[in-house]
DNA sequence: GCTATAGTCAACAATGCTGTCTATTACCTC
DNA sequence: GAGGTAATAGACAGCATTGTTGACTATAGC
């Protein structure tokens, strides 16, 4: 009973079936949020199977998990894994070139950053981050070196630095069409933000009780 | 052939419904996303019939709409509506208390924030948001009045006091449960912002070259 | 009091997605 | 060449969602 169609296999490697599925899983979780990921429109998009899709992620949550993992992994690769060995030499990744992989990590990778945000957005809460802690990490010793002040609220100030950094480009891309505006934009955020790191918003002199309420976290 | 059930009207005043329907909308947006916006759900929450949801909102995409432009507004309305004429008496806002204030009113009015943050986040982009306007400009007298750096580029600016101050709550909402926690949370927040715009992040003796580099604009 | 109409509701058809299953083809290794 | 693995095609029931339509009801205008 021959009636079927012949059923063609385009690939022979699982391993990189998986990747393209996760890849095209990411594309759709970073335009419409994770809880409108469906596996036949990831399927679709992965140029594969239905089927196919099931046989590596049982299920939709399956598919959904596996992907904000991976996420975050290439997150943390695209990030810190090319500097590895670089970090046991340097003590301390200087602050302006921090900053600037950061917004340029961010500005180049829209759908990871998307991705990270609906998934920091998302009820659940992902405090397993691993980009998340190395960034948290770096940042005290960064503080303890003498080259940050001191009294800083670490988590804090990696949250605001984090959500805005990645928030930015996405911000960006919906107003700036051109790549040329789009790279002026980046370069505003990041003059803008050191800027900040280095004097602040407030002008001291005027605001005397508030200098004097936050230093040496007197209340 | 009365074979139907009767059709009982539990509300008279199409207004009242209508806005029922947009604050179950806006709590589904909160939740899920504009893309799983789903008018059927919606219903469901409001305690109205599917037709009527379809009634005052002709499709699916019209309800979307419609529920970002109402957010706007309430954000608007929430955050600047009840001291209007306050500002026509005081010239600036005091820094503390603004900032005091924003962080109050995302952590008291979560579903606003998601709200906005999908909005952001949603490839369209919503240029013609009132209240996102009147926070830069406001912004902008606070940064001309001499209390404020000259030199802060106020829309980068406002983004990033914007953006992580509504993304904190539900950053905070996923890690910390009980009310007490949350509160501390905030308290942490509006500290090391308040901390960050009045000294900065880096110990400027240890910045020689990035201060003279940033000061005065100078390139 | 009667009727027109706006507001609401229940039911319907069409479509899409999920999860599962079977039959089939291609490739790789032994 | 045999046997296992990876992938495809197709079909199915169950369910949710989208729009549409026709029927019902409360209220306002006459």
């Amino acid at each position: 009973m021959a009636t079927s169609r012949p059923a063609r296999r385009n690939n022979t490697d699982p391993e990189s079936t998986r990747r393209e599925i996760l890849q095209a899983a990411l594309e759709v979780l970073a335009q419409d949020g994770p809880e409108s990921l469906s596996v036949a429109e990831v399927a679709r998009r992965a140029g594969v199977n239905r089927g196919t899709a099931y046989q590596h992620f049982p299920t939709r949550e399956d598919l959904a998990h596996a992907t904000a993992s991976w996420v975050s992994d290439r997150i943390y690769q695209e990030f810190y894994g090319d500097f590895e060995q670089l970090s046991e030499t340097n003590e301390v990744y200087p602050a302006d070139l921090a900053l600037a992989r950061l917004s340029d990590f961010a500005m180049n990778n829209p759908e990871l950053s998307r991705a990270w945000l609906f998934d920091v957005m998302s009820t659940q809460g992902t405090v397993t981050d691993k980009f998340w802690k190395r960034y948290v990490e770096e940042l005290g010793e960064f503080a303890r070196s003498g080259y940050g002040r001191e009294d800083i609220d670490v988590e804090v100030f990696a949250f605001i630095t984090l959500a805005s950094a990645l928030l930015w480009p996405i911000w960006v891309g919906a107003h700036a069409k051109s790549t040329k505006a789009r790279d002026k934009m980046q370069q505003r955020f990041v003059d803008e933000m050191m800027r900040l790191v280095l004097f602040g918003s407030l002008v001291p002199e005027r605001h005397a009780n508030l200098v004097k309420r936050f230093s040496k976290g007197g209340k």
